[in-house]
DNA sequence: TTGTATGCGTTATCAT
DNA sequence: ATGATAACGCATACAA
């Protein structure tokens, strides 16, 4: 048995085909026609077919997301809260993982494009992505042009708080830590608050900044470098992200500085253990729920021409252990 | 500028509109004729209308996951996997989050079935879930009949192992800690394989089971109760998830019990920090990739019928530090 | 081997 | 307000 078309319907129904379509639509009809149909629709054990509808029509409730991975607490939790704002504006996403491949990337934006999706969201850092006119497209955290609006945490304002949280806490000489590629610029924001703060505050730092090729033990030979009689330079870290963070701690933890008594660590993302657990250190959180939130409000906005640009969301701080206060 | 369809290029291309669908299909035409129409669609810009071809053709290289959530750092690997695997074999995938929620799982399956997926990869614990006809479904950790393949990995074999490298480390009174619905049979497997290797070994032991409402302080209050001049009775601690043991090991600091040398702690599931690096605990590593890859070679298997009604997969085990060896 | 014509299930435009 | 009918873009059986 096939499944049943709206024809089907009618036919069951008695009443003509347009008049079951405008009942599935919610398209005012008489009462009666109207019970009719929906007992019908009940009876057969109806279900609108979305390819036909999205032939027809051109909104298709179809939003596509495109993260570099899952595998990531932060993109994972972003890509949840993402599912969640569109599951409640009955959008369906169609998931793209890209493993930071930018062929990859191209070859999904075409993908989403020929699935006539309603939009794009994107987390790309490939500096030549093509973007097809038709398609709103709204990237984050990586700013493309004036027309491809992009929403993105406060990485500059990040940078700064970190830095005077650290001060705040009775740091004295501080540290910033990256490590990436040097194409991704808004990590360098994070960076340029931190400095700023810094000079701002008149307090000494020093930056390290190792490229995405090169091995974490360059951070090691950093901080050997800069630990004299047991006693390490700086008494406040700022590192780019929770991930290189913990990566610090473990190290710290082997050069038997104690952790937040000698030395404090602020990280940036707020991830937690298992998603939902404690914090793996002190930390500056992205507003994740309110990025992925705004996302989707744009991307599934009419006019999407009209809205800003940049769109730059409040990082907040978290104590997680890692910093006196 | 409408987007151009197969009439334009058809047209662009001086040959008829079937000509071009051979092509773009990959069915053999004169040579000529093939590079005429790739031309014209390269100038045209052209890329097929999936909604069309999906309205017309039954294959739509759809696949619906539907998994709770992407925030438990498990589920967010699984799903990451079989992204990997789908695109593999040039399906999309369509995801949903049902956060537990039955009702919309239920509703969830209705929309993959109108969306004309070719197939639908689900984890869910709903008991009363109606699968409809006609879609190949296949499940993950939850038998639902033997008309519905269902992949997991060996919680028995898991739980047998658990008490194994437990025992094999020396530990001598042993305790299994769960915490969950009890409709969730699959953890209760972890369970009897771990009963059924203690009473093999003849090693005593103690459960501890408590249900989804109860807080977690039931296991510290617990753990207390089994505390005697600051030596727990357990020197082996097998906790049902990860995620519990992690918060297990937190009590334990707390109780100033020294881990491994006092008590040994093996959780299950093998996440780990930040997705790709450390594991959390000393642990029994369930096979996400083969899980992932079982289920997509499942699901686009054109014969669901004539598959296996149940996969189980082996797990193995990994020192993450919480157990001498 | 290439071209033509029909229909997939729906929506929307018409008359009625 | 309801019913008939023409697209939507593509695949395919059939004719050339």
């Amino acid at each position: 048995m096939p499944k049943p078309t709206m024809k089907d319907v009618a036919r069951e129904a008695g009443v003509a085909l347009g008049t079951v379509s405008k009942v599935v639509n919610g398209i005012p009809v008489g009462e009666e026609y109207r019970v009719r149909v929906e007992e019908a629709i009940e009876r057969l054990n109806y279900r609108i077919n979305s390819y036909a509808k999205g032939l027809r029509s051109s909104r298709t409730y179809l939003i596509a997301v495109m993260v570099p991975n899952l595998i990531s607490p932060f993109f994972a939790k972003l890509v949840n809260c993402i599912n969640r704002s569109l599951a409640a504006r009955k959008y369906r996403m169609l998931l793209f993982a890209t493993d930071y491949d930018n062929e990859q990337e191209q070859e999904y934006v075409y993908l989403a494009e020929q699935q006539k999706v309603d939009g794009i969201i994107c987390l790309s850092y490939n500096p030549n992505l093509i973007i097809p006119a038709g398609v709103p497209l709204v990237s984050i955290d990586r700013y493309f042009s004036t027309n491809v609006p992009c929403v993105s945490s406060d990485n500059y304002g990040g940078g700064r708080l970190a830095a005077e949280k650290l001060v705040e806490n009775g740091c004295r000489n501080l540290a910033f830590l990256r490590i990436g590629s040097k194409l991704v610029n808004e990590p360098n924001k994070r960076k340029d608050g931190f400095v700023s703060a810094c000079e701002a505050l008149g307090v000494p730092y020093t930056l390290k900044i190792i490229d995405d090729g090169t091995p974490y033990s360059a951070f090691e030979d950093f901080l050997r470098e800069h630990l004299h009689d047991g006693k390490l330079d700086f008494d406040g870290i700022f590192c780019v992200t929770d991930s290189l963070a913990h990566q610090i701690l473990g190290t710290l933890r082997d050069m038997e500085l104690r952790v937040p008594e000698e030395v404090q660590v602020i990280g940036f993302d707020g991830v937690r253990c298992f998603g939902d657990m404690e914090l793996y250190c002190s930390t500056i959180v992205q507003p994740i729920e309110d990025i992925a939130a705004t996302c989707v409000d744009m991307v599934t906005e009419k006019d999407l021409d009209k809205a800003p640009s940049l769109v730059c969301l409040p990082v907040t701080y978290a104590q997680g252990g890692t910093t006196k206060g």
